[in-house]
RNA sequence: GUGGACGUAGCUCAGCUGGUAGAGCACCCGGUUGUGGUCCGGGAUGUCGCGGGUUCGAGCCCCGUCGUUCACCCCA
C-alpha cells in the first residue's frame, strides 16, 4: 500500500503558504504596470511549434542548440516548450491579425517558461516571467516607457537595490561594420577552443566573458555603441532623453550582451546587487526584424521580460515583503451537526456579500478552533451552538481585542 | 554539460574515535462543563535520500545513483 514518494522534477520552483502569498504580490506588482498602462491581455499556450523558436529566437543561441524542452507528439510533430515570451506572443499577432488595428498593438502576459539548464540559485527549469510587448511603433519614447513600466514594477515591489542597464545594439548595417572590427580584435587574442568556438557563433558574446584574462582582453575591444548609424544613435539618444525626462537613472553599459538573436536597437537589462551570480531580474529591448522573419509584415516591436522568481529572491534579500498572513473576516466554530448546517448557511450568504469567511469543521476541540482561527488571522470569530441558534444572536469575538459584542445573525454581514 | 559542498522527524538542525536515533519549533490531547495568543503536563512522528559494499555491527567508512545547493557556461 505504501507507494514510492514521487518528488517534483529536477529544478522546479514551486510556491506554497505562506511564501506563496508573496509570489501573488509580487507577479501582481509586476503586471499592473502594463495594465495601467493600456497593455492588455494575451494568454498563449506554454508549447509551440519548435520552429518557432529556431526561427525566432535564433539557432544559435544557447537557448535554441541546448537549453529547450523538444519532443515529438502523437502526431510526429516537433513540440517546444517556450523558453521565452516573445516568439510566441509574435506568433500569435501574425496570426490573429492583431496588428491590423491601430498601432502599437500593447500586449501583457505572464506564465511559466521551459529551459533545460543546471539548475542554479535563481535559476530554474521551470520559472515563472512577466513580460510586454508594443507592436508597430518606432517612436523612441515609446522605448522609454517600456523601461519605465518595468521600473515601476520593481519599485512597487519595494525594489531599490538594483540597476539599469542600456546600451543599443544598432541596426544591422552598425552591426555590420562592428562585427568586421570585432572580429579582427578577436583573431589576435588567442582563446582557447570552446571560447573561440563561441565567438565564431557570436562575438558579442565575449564581452559578458567573467573570466578575469578575457574580460581584461576585451578591455581595449571595438564597441559596438561606436560604430553606430546616424538613425540609430538618434534614436538611442532620444530614448536617454525620455529616460531622464522620466527621472529614471540607468547606466550606460556598452558591454551589454543579449542572449536571443532578434534584438536590435535599445536593449536593457535590471540587474540586482543581492543576488549572486543569477542577478538579471528582468531584461529587454527592441526586435524590428522578428515579425518579417516570422513571415509577418515588416513591424518594429520593443518589450520585455521580467523574472517573477527573481523578483521574489530580490525582494526577500531586501527584507521588503511584509510577512503578512492569511487574514479572513470571519471564522465559524459549530459545535454540532445542527450548528454545522446553519453554520454552511451562514458562511455562504457572507460569502456572497463579499466577505472571507472560514468554517472550523471536523468536529474539533473548542480549543483547538480556536487556536485555528487565531493562526488563520481571522478578525472575528463566532462559536455557534444550539442556544445561539434558537436565540438567533451570536457573539462575535473580537480577536485582536479579545471583547465581544451580541450580534443578531441576520444582521452579521453589516456587523463585520 | 563541467567543478565544489550537502542530503537525519512537517521545518531548522545535533549525533563524540562506526555499537541498531535526539533537541527546538510546529502538530495533537489535557490542565473540571462552550472561547485563542503565555505557562505547565502528556503524546504521535523517522525504512537517517536511494542502491550496493566493507564490518560481528554503519546515520557515521567506500562506490554508485538521485536530489539540493554554490560557481562556470548562459540567462529571467
Amino acid at each position: 500500500m505504501a507507494g514510492k514518494k514521487i518528488a517534483a522534477p529536477k529544478g522546479v520552483s514551486e510556491y506554497f503558504p505562506p511564501r506563496s502569498a508573496a509570489f501573488e504580490f509580487v507577479r501582481d506588482c509586476l503586471i499592473n504596470p502594463a495594465k495601467n498602462a493600456g497593455y492588455q491581455l494575451i494568454e498563449l499556450p506554454v508549447f509551440e511549434d519548435t520552429e518557432l523558436f529556431t526561427r525566432g529566437v535564433g539557432e544559435s543561441t544557447d537557448v535554441v542548440s541546448k537549453e529547450m524542452y523538444t519532443f515529438l507528439d502523437r502526431g510526429d510533430r516537433s513540440i517546444t516548450l517556450r523558453p521565452e515570451g516573445t516568439a510566441g506572443v509574435m506568433r500569435a499577432v501574425i496570426e490573429h491579425g492583431l496588428d491590423r488595428g491601430q498601432l502599437p498593438a500593447k500586449l501583457w502576459y505572464s506564465g511559466q517558461f521551459f529551459r533545460a539548464e543546471r539548475p542554479q540559485a535563481g535559476r530554474y527549469r521551470q520559472f515563472y516571467q512577466v513580460g510586454i510587448e508594443a507592436i508597430g511603433l518606432d517612436d523612441a519614447a515609446i522605448d522609454a516607457e517600456v523601461i519605465a513600466i518595468a521600473d515601476a514594477g520593481f519599485k512597487a515591489i519595494g525594489l531599490t537595490q538594483y540597476r539599469l542597464d542600456i546600451t543599443s545594439l544598432g541596426d544591422a548595417q552598425s552591426r555590420a561594420a562592428h562585427r568586421v572590427d570585432l572580429l579582427n580584435f578577436i583573431a589576435k587574442m588567442n582563446l582557447d577552443e570552446a571560447t573561440s568556438a563561441r565567438a565564431a557563433i557570436n562575438p558579442l558574446r565575449l564581452f559578458d566573458d567573467k573570466r578575469p584574462e578575457i574580460s581584461k582582453a576585451m578591455e581595449d575591444a571595438p564597441l559596438l555603441m561606436n560604430y553606430l548609424s546616424e538613425s540609430s544613435r538618434q534614436h538611442f539618444e532620444q530614448v536617454k532623453k525620455y529616460l531622464d525626462v522620466l527621472g529614471i537613472s540607468y547606466v550606460l553599459n556598452p558591454r551589454m550582451v543579449r542572449g536571443l538573436d532578434y534584438y536590435t536597437g535599445t536593449t536593457f537589462e535590471f540587474v540586482h546587487e543581492l543576488l549572486g551570480a543569477q542577478s538579471g531580474i528582468g531584461g529587454g529591448g527592441r526586435y524590428d526584424g522578428l515579425m518579417a522573419e516570422l513571415g509577418g509584415q515588416a513591424l518594429s516591436g520593443i518589450g520585455f521580460g521580467l523574472g517573477v522568481d527573481r523578483a521574489l529572491l530580490a525582494a526577500q534579500a531586501e527584507g521588503v515583503i511584509s510577512q503578512e498572513s492569511f487574514v479572513s473576516d470571519l471564522f465559524i466554530i459549530p459545535l454540532g451537526e445542527r450548528a454545522k448546517e446553519k453554520a454552511l448557511q451562514i458562511a455562504s450568504a457572507l460569502r456572497a456579500g463579499g466577505k472571507i469567511v472560514e468554517i472550523s469543521f471536523g468536529d474539533r476541540a473548542l480549543k483547538g478552533s480556536m487556536k485555528g482561527a487565531d493562526k488563520s488571522g481571522a478578525r472575528y470569530v463566532v462559536v455557534l451552538g444550539d442556544s445561539e441558534i434558537t436565540s438567533g444572536t451570536v457573539e462575535v469575538k473580537e480577536m485582536k481585542t479579545g471583547a465581544t459584542s451580541s450580534v443578531k445573525i441576520d444582521s452579521l454581514i453589516s456587523a463585520l
